[in-house]
DNA sequence: TACAAATAGTTGGATATCCGACTATTGGAA
DNA sequence: TTCCAATAGTCGGATATCCAACTATTTGTA
């Protein structure tokens, strides 16, 4: 038996076993542990992929990020906003990134509290190189047809949307007061 | 402008970028982008409600995982196989619930190498009451109903399945042998 | 049977992420 | 104009995860 079927088997196991234990909401558990499988799998995959390019995927999508920018430059805190990462992350991303050589911290001339992170002329290579290798394997993704990713997708955009943040409750790091 | 649209729009916005500079693989990039943000969103939550039990998932799945077998003990090996992680990740999780008092080590008498780990009474309870705040909160996904959880499970099911592991491809840590 | 290969678990090192606390700076209100 | 609150970024501490390497044991084979 292939671990392919083993983590099929995972998940429908896990379904019996609270059914069976008689929870209440067990689709939503279902689903959580499904969406935290899936992470697991594509994540590992890119990163796999990424480790060619001496990168992860938190390096890469700052990398992509900035490459985007006007300037190609940002502030943290408007990266920690775009990333939905906490703020000592994007430190921390930022510090392995300019060791690497990847992009480097300038100042802000109008505000003198505030850091620009701007993409470096190694930085703008080594994402195109980076983006090629993943449109290869197709962002780990490769036997699944695009219909099926879209419906994919939309069916998560319902979970980032309906449960998202839309209570603004707080507890959670994500930053606020975006755009 | 509230952070939830904000949430959408960060995904919207990154398929126009990447779009706009010809990316071929798109769609697999929108959904592996939308995979983490919503694994992002909803771990998020889910450890929010057992951080009042002073669990984290990954803790909670290993109590689970125990709960459901065979006299409540399992060996540290197939815990990682079950959960699929590494040695390493489950040798660091059991030293954290055993600190608590959750589960016990103990020696495996058919085999001097093995680790038995065996849920303790306040492992059971606690993984109850934990259960109970889970169900709570519809494990993250309070205001989604059944059948689109049921479709995005599907969905991601076949994420699993044709991505998963079925060439074998090495380099990730998954342990095979499974069984 | 003897020994090499496989297996079980741990330790040390790395990255990613969170939180709390801290410094520096900015900005708004009295 | 003078403070105090808000904001930007960093540091230290914690957890989760990986990998490489190591010890102890078991197993399969020559």
């Amino acid at each position: 038996m292939s671990t392919d079927d083993l983590g099929l088997d995972l998940i429908a196991e896990t379904r019996r076993n609270w059914q069976a234990r008689g929870l209440e909401q067990v689709d939503a558990m279902v689903a959580a542990t499904s969406i935290a499988r899936a992470h697991q799998i594509v994540l590992s995959r890119i990163n796999q992929t990424l480790t060619g390019h001496d990168l992860t995927f938190s390096r890469y999508e700052a990398l992509a990020l900035l490459s985007f920018a006007r300037n190609q430059s940002m502030g943290m805190a408007r990266m920690g906003e775009r990333l939905q990462v906490h703020p000592t992350s994007v430190t921390s991303t930022i510090d392995r990134l300019e060791r690497d050589g990847l992009v480097a911290r300038k100042p802000n001339p109008d505000d003198r509290r505030a850091t620009l992170v701007e993409l470096t002329s190694e930085g703008v290579e080594l994402l195109e190189q980076a983006t090629t290798s993943l449109e290869a394997v197709r962002w780990g993704m490769e036997q699944i047809p695009n219909d099926s990713l879209e419906k994919l997708s939309t069916g998560l955009s319902e979970v980032r949307n309906s449960v998202g943040d839309a209570s603004d409750d707080a507890t959670n790091s994500r930053r606020r007061d975006a755009r």
